[in-house]
DNA sequence: TATACGTGGTT
DNA sequence: TAACCAAGTAT
């Protein structure tokens, strides 16, 4: 059976994130931490700043959470049952179902936005999402065998990333084609169907370089919300006119490049105006001095590595 | 049930 | 090129 940690770990990363996106940064964790007791006894900014560029930081918090609470509450070892791990912060339906079937041989229904989509084709759930959950669920659990649910829930899932595509489905190379009510009725590439999404927003900010001496000086973000708990740079606040020196964390003086950094976030696109001074932060700015050399060490979220990009070479 | 939460690749 | 979307979870 496999690692139970691996499984965690790759499931875990793997939410909303693409396999080659995953693929040299799993190699690189499991390689530092090989296992939960390694992780559970990493401080937490280290494993943040390891997480960095893989977005949706939330998921590094609740691992480590989780990390120390397998330690903590269950001798080290991850509960074997579907139950159990659903405890854990940060492992939801999907995740709790894919552990359990993948690397404890648990019969459960595993059903990511692959398995939907398959499902609904498969049965012409034409209901849409997200409304249509219930039924899908209902219907994967219905052709989910009672042995290998887990290589069959892999099974699901590569059907729908490699055939079953969102996008022109390649109807005649699927091992389902037959059993396929959306293929008969000519609608497999219209399901399943969703709501139209909302407009995004634009946001602006400003993000503030204060060099000395070859370092500058970072942040660290709060604990909740956008970034939470990564280090940054400093920034006003993110609103929706141009805030200029609004929030800035020190007196400067302040020059304003004439350059900005796009960004687009799930919920609003965020524009970041940016400011340098070699002032001092204010004392109400916890951080720390980081050398500029070693800036890519710093675990920065994207957005902030692309601002410290166009800031240092200022 | 709806919204907040990142990023990079594909079309 | 602007959308669209990916092996979702928490609240």
């Amino acid at each position: 059976m496999p690692d139970p940690y691996r499984v965690w770990l790759s499931e875990v990363m793997l939410q909303q994130t693409t396999v080659a996106a995953v693929g040299p940064r799993f190699t690189a964790w499991v390689e530092r931490w090989p296992d939960i007791a390694s992780l559970a006894a990493a401080p937490d900014e280290a494993i943040m700043a390891a997480w960095a560029g893989l977005g949706y930081y939330a998921r590094a918090r609740n691992l480590v959470k989780a990390a120390r609470a397998v330690v903590a509450e269950h001798g080290g070892q991850f509960p074997a049952t579907e139950a159990g791990l659903r405890a854990l912060p940060g492992l939801g339906a999907y995740t709790a179902a894919a552990v359990a079937a993948i690397a404890f041989g648990e019969r459960a229904v595993v059903v990511d936005a692959n398995v939907e989509r398959v499902v609904a084709r498969l049965f012409a759930i034409a209901t849409p999402l997200p409304a249509a959950r219930p039924a899908i669920r209902a219907a994967t659990d219905r052709i989910t065998p009672q042995a290998r649910a887990g290589d069959f829930a892999q099974a699901m899932m590569d059907l729908g990333s490699a055939i079953c595509t969102v996008k022109k489905p390649q109807c005649l190379l699927c091992p389902l084609a037959v059993d396929c009510r959306a293929r008969v009725e000519g609608i497999a590439d219209t399901l399943p169907a969703k709501a139209p999404r909302k407009e995004r927003p634009s946001r602006h900010g400003t993000a503030f370089w204060i060099e000395q001496e070859g370092q500058v000086w970072l942040v660290r973000r709060p604990a909740k919300g956008m970034l939470g708990g990564m280090r940054a740079l400093p920034t006003g606040p993110w609103e929706d006119e141009r805030p200029g020196l609004a929030g800035a964390p020190g007196q400067g003086p302040w020059v304003i490049l004439n350059d900005t950094v796009v960004h687009g976030f799930t919920h609003f696109g965020l524009e970041l105006a940016l400011a340098k001074s070699e002032g001092e932060p204010d004392d109400s700015a916890a951080g720390e001095w980081w050398p500029v050399a070693d800036l890519e060490t710093a675990g920065l979220p994207t957005v902030f590595a692309r601002a410290a990009d166009r800031l240092k070479r200022v």
